[in-house]
DNA sequence: GGCTGCTTGTGAACGTGTGCACGTAGGCGG
DNA sequence: CCGCCTACGTGCACACGTTCACAAGCAGCC
C-alpha cells in the first residue's frame, strides 16, 4: 500500500532550504551532491540531512551522494512546487504593498493573484499591476482561483476578522504578518511572521549578553518594579 | 551569586506573545489575569504559561493569578525592553523601505536608527526622515549607537558578506530577510524570517489536504519524475 | 568476480519540549 | 481564627527532535 509517509514539521521547514540548496549546486553544474556538502549549504550537521531525506524515500547512492536533479524534482513533487499557487494578500498598507512588490514570490512559483483591502478609497487603485478589491470579493475571487494561499498584512485589530473571512471563502493556507494571535478552524494551515517578535527575541539574548536584566536579583527588582501585594516572595 | 535561570528557547519565543496579550488586558483594565486566560489570549495551554511563567520567577497568587502589571514588568525586564533597541537596516531596496516605514517597530521600542546600502545612487537619499549612508560607514554607526541589532535586507548574494561587515563593527543580534542560510560567529545571534520558505510549507500541507504528491507511489513517481542513473535532465 | 573505499540509511541513545494531574498556598467568608 | 475554594507551581510521563555510530550497499578497480 502507498504509505503517505509522516514528515516530521522540524523536516517540513528544513525542505526548503535544501531546495535552495540544490538549486545553487545545480548552478555550479554539480550532478550529485553528498549530505556533508548539502549539510554544510543548508546549515546544519550531515546526519539530520540524511535523516531528513530519507523521509522522502531513499533517493541517495551509497558511496555516491544524491543525484541532484533527480533529488530536486522528487523535493519538488513532495512540497507541492511542482505547479503554481496564487497568493491572496490581504490589506495593502506598507507591508502589503511591500509583498506585492517583492518579486521573490512570483520567482519561486506565488503569483500574486489578487490584493484585497477593506478601505473603499483604497479599492481600485493598482499595485504592482494588480487592481485592488474589496473584502466583499473575496468569495469570488477564491472560487476562481482554487487552492489559493491567504496572506494577511492588515493591523492586529483587523487580523482576526480577515482569518474568518478568509477561511470562511474557502482558503486553508494562511500567512499572518499581523502582531496578533488568531485562530483557524481545524483543516486549515496557520503560519505567522511576526517582526517585532523577532526582535524582542533577540533583545533577550542581546541582553543576556550584555549582562543580564537591570536588577539581576528578585529582590532589587522590587526597588525599581512595582510589587502586587504588600508582600513580596524572593527568588524562591 | 543569583542564578541566572536558564531559560528554555521554546519558552523564549513565547514571552513576547504574552507580553502583548497583557497589554492587551491592561487595556481592558484588568488587574489581574489567570493563566488560563492568558493561554486564550497567547493561543497555547494553561499549564504551558505556568510552566514558562515559572522560568521567570513565582510571580503568581494561587487562588488568585498574575497581577498584569506586575508581570509585564518583570516580562519586559526579562526581554530587555526596559529602555530602546536601535536597529540599523542594511539594504534600502523594496523590503528595507517598508521596514523602515513600517511604525510597529518604533511603537514596540525598536527605533530605525540608520539605513545603510551598498549602492552609491542610494546614499543619500532620506526614506523614513533617515538618510541613507554607505557600507563604509557601519563601524562608526555601530561604535556610536552601543548595543544595536542588524537587518538584513539585501539580495541573497550579499547576505553573507553583510552578516560579515555587522559582526565585525561588533553587532551581535543580527535578524536576516534574506532567502540565503548564512552563519556568523559564535556570540552572534541570528534570526532569520524567510517568506519563501513560510509559503513553500504553507504548500506542504495544502498539497496533502489536495490529495498527496502527484505519482503517490514511489514507483509510480520514477515513471512521472526521471531515474538518476541512465540520464537525466527536466525538471528545470 | 571479489576486494576496497566511500557514503547512505537507520536503530538507539540522548536531550528538549509538552501536557497531565495534583500538591500547595493564598484569599475569603463565616 | 478556621476551613473552603481557587488557581498557581511542578513532578512525571510521554512525544518529538537531534545526534551518534555503524552496518549495509553501491561504484570502481584490478
Amino acid at each position: 500500500m502507498t504509505e503517505p509517509r509522516r514528515i516530521p514539521e522540524a523536516t517540513v521547514a528544513r525542505l526548503p532550504v535544501y531546495l535552495r540548496a540544490l538549486a545553487e549546486e545545480s548552478e555550479a553544474k554539480a550532478t550529485t551532491i553528498s549530505s556533508e556538502r548539502l549539510a554544510e549549504l543548508a546549515g546544519v550537521n550531515a546526519a539530520k540531512v540524511r535523516k531528513d531525506l530519507s523521509y522522502l524515500g531513499s533517493y541517495g547512492t551509497r558511496g555516491v551522494g544524491y543525484d541532484v536533479e533527480y533529488l530536486t524534482f522528487q523535493m519538488s513533487r513532495e512540497l507541492g512546487l511542482t505547479h503554481d499557487w496564487p497568493v491572496i494578500i490581504v490589506g495593502v498598507g506598507n507591508l502589503g504593498q511591500a509583498l506585492a512588490n517583492y518579486g521573490g514570490f512570483r520567482d519561486r512559483g506565488f503569483p500574486i493573484a489578487a490584493l484585497v483591502d477593506a478601505d473603499p478609497t483604497k479599492v481600485g487603485d493598482i499595485v504592482h499591476g494588480v487592481r485592488v478589491q474589496g473584502l466583499d470579493d473575496l468569495p469570488d475571487l477564491v472560487a476562481g482561483l482554487g487552492s489559493v494561499i491567504g496572506i494577511i498584512a492588515t493591523p492586529a485589530h483587523a487580523a482576526q476578522s480577515v482569518a474568518d473571512l478568509l477561511s470562511h471563502a474557502g482558503v486553508t493556507s494562511i500567512l499572518n504578518f499581523a502582531p496578533a494571535v488568531i485562530s483557524v478552524p481545524d483543516g486549515v494551515s496557520l503560519r505567522k511572521v511576526d517582526l517585532a517578535v523577532e526582535l524582542q527575541i533577540l533583545s533577550f539574548y542581546q541582553q543576556r549578553r550584555d549582562g543580564g536584566p537591570v536588577g539581576d536579583d528578585t529582590a532589587k527588582a522590587r526597588v525599581t518594579g512595582l510589587p502586587p501585594a504588600p508582600a513580596a516572595g524572593a527568588t524562591g
